[in-house]
DNA sequence: CTAACGTTTCTAAGTGTATCGAAATGAGAG
DNA sequence: CTCTCATTTCGATACACTTAGAAACGTTAG
């Protein structure tokens, strides 16, 4: 990750909205793979985040808003599938900035961050 | 840490000048004690931070607000010795946001933090 | 004491960005 | 095709933040 990128994704995770639509992300679903009833992985939609993040019922051009900031610093990845655009963590960038801001102060961090190469 | 502060943290990281700071004190003389030929450890001072990152050598204002904008978020802890005002980085707050975003996404670095406490 | 130095505070200007309502788009249902 | 639903795009407003210059402050040197 350059250097441009790592700002990009330090601004998109430095909105409490944002940073609540991670962390949702990151807890409810995709890090363990919670399963559903008809044996597929749960991916929240774009309306379904929004509901939980703000209790409206339908999606507003905010939540919208945040999502593709989110999704331009690669924090998620969406994916459109019929009328609904579903949400996934991608947790590869999130690795690489905590990677990113870890292994300046810590050496035992360099160390496992090569070892994870 | 709690909500709140991890948003300020972020909120502080997420400037390209602020980063740029904190990247600095990182690697030139805080993370690896970096020793003077007084064999104290260096820290530079507020003005010495801004001649590195700027250029300009006096200390502005502009420099001066980042830098105490660093230290609210306890990224950095200043000092002041006489007339300087010396500039440490904080590797806790550090290793603080770097475990939070990482613990969002992977078991292993979950059992790494819980074993660094 | 006064002068010089490093830093901070004040004030103002400019920029960016979050937010919202309304209109537009696109896909599926009937 | 038409209607509905989920989402996006547009346009405008409001707020926060970065930046910069000037003045003020505290400390050290002479």
């Amino acid at each position: 990750m350059n250097s441009e990128m790592r700002l990009r994704v330090l601004k998109a995770l430095a909105d409490p909205t944002r940073l609540q639509i991670v962390e949702m992300l990151a807890t409810c679903c995709c890090a363990e793979g919670v399963v559903s009833d008809e044996g597929e992985i749960e991916e929240p939609s774009a309306g379904e985040i929004c509901c939980r993040i703000t209790g409206a019922d339908k999606i507003n051009s905010t939540i919208s808003h945040h999502l593709h900031e989110l999704e331009g610093a690669k924090l998620i990845v969406m994916e459109k599938r019929g009328k609904r655009t579903v949400c996934r963590l991608n947790t590869d960038t999130v690795l690489d900035i905590s990677m990113s801001l870890g292994t300046l102060v810590d050496r035992r961090l360099r160390k496992i961050s090569e070892a994870c190469v």
